[in-house]
DNA sequence: GCATCTGACTAAAGGTATTAGGCAAACTCG
DNA sequence: CGAGTTTGCCTAATACCTTTAGTCAGATGC
């Protein structure tokens, strides 16, 4: 009955390394009981249940994306701060390919208010201030450049984009250079 | 011992149905088996195992989608093509929630050779007949939009658009707006 | 009608999730 | 420091879900 010292913050960690090696749906409460070497039981003390173990994995993630997002950020503008974002997401979609699909796991209301989520959109906001749009068009870009981000990422992830010329990184910057260009060039509302 | 006359298809249908009804997770040999009243081992007939149902809806799907996608750009170009099809992703996303989410299922690489994934990438490549890209700007330009149609419309699945001003149905309307606009005025390779 | 095939069944083993209750290690405080 | 309390990990038990093996009867073909 020795004690081995787990706690919510290690088994939250542990979670998201196993996502990382093996997917973010092998992550159960008994592989991460065998891992700690422990009784599955065990682990209840210190999360709810499933459900909690794998919100809380999200919620890192998101976390660690934000961090990621605001370093990138700093003292870049413009262009220079589109790219650093967007490479932000890539980049870690590839290193932490289970962290990224547990940052896809669809949170309860409340869990969603207390992520990292707010800190995402706001970094997008604040890459816009490079550009010049005024709200509501603000706002569309901001779900342009989020819808962008995610679903290229997800896509590459996915595999879709491999095995066919060109390659995945020439794309991606092509389209960043395309996104610049939209942004800096915002079509005005088309009259009904 | 009554045959129920049970075959993939029917069990994919259903399936299906089970998806969109409960959520694609909720899909399982266990829950099918309920539904047509029926052992679980009953259904090993007829599908391999639990991967193999899900792979077969998330054909089912794709190919749906595909077909809606067909029939929408049948006798439209330019804007007018790029609308319809991204409202058919958007549509299906919104009427068939569980399809949806079965069709971003992970495939294996010969499950997704014989998919409906190329018929998608043709018919984004057909919208672009109508704009004036060059490869490799087109493979880049399919690429963008296959990325704003998913993340959009995943995104949106998530509530990521919901309870905040404007509403997602203006967001979608100015970003195909805003595409089209792209799309006209691709921006040349910039100088290295 | 008979032989064959096949679809659904029983049985069984193994994995995951979750709860209840027990015991000992670790903390707390006089 | 030692008594009392808290807490962490345990055993035990229940309930699903998945998958395989082997059986039997209903459907099919000649």
């Amino acid at each position: 009955m020795a004690r081995v010292g787990l706690t919510p913050e290690r088994l939250t960690r542990a979670g998201a390394e196993m996502a990382d090696e093996a997917g973010f749906d092998q992550v159960t409460v008994s592989a991460l009981a065998r891992r700690f070497d422990v009784k599955v039981a065990s682990l209840y003390s210190h999360v709810r249940n499933s459900h909690d173990l794998k919100t809380r994995i999200a919620l890192l993630a998101l976390a660690e994306l934000a961090d990621r997002g605001s370093a990138a950020l700093a003292g870049r503008s413009g262009k220079d701060a589109l790219t650093a974002l967007a490479d932000v997401y890539r980049d870690y979609a590839r290193d932490h390919p289970g962290r990224y699909a547990a940052a896809q796991f669809r949170l309860t209301p409340e869990a969603a208010a207390a992520s990292a989520g707010a800190r995402h959109s706001q970094m997008t906001r604040a890459i816009l201030r490079g550009y010049d749009l005024a709200e509501p068009d603000q706002t569309h870009a901001v779900r342009l450049l989020g819808s962008v981000f995610h679903g290229y990422v997800t896509l590459e992830q996915a595999g879709g984009f491999s095995h066919s010329a060109p390659d995945s990184q020439e794309s991606w910057t092509r389209i960043l250079d395309a996104l610049d260009a939209l942004l800096r060039n915002w079509p005005a509302t088309e009259a009904g």
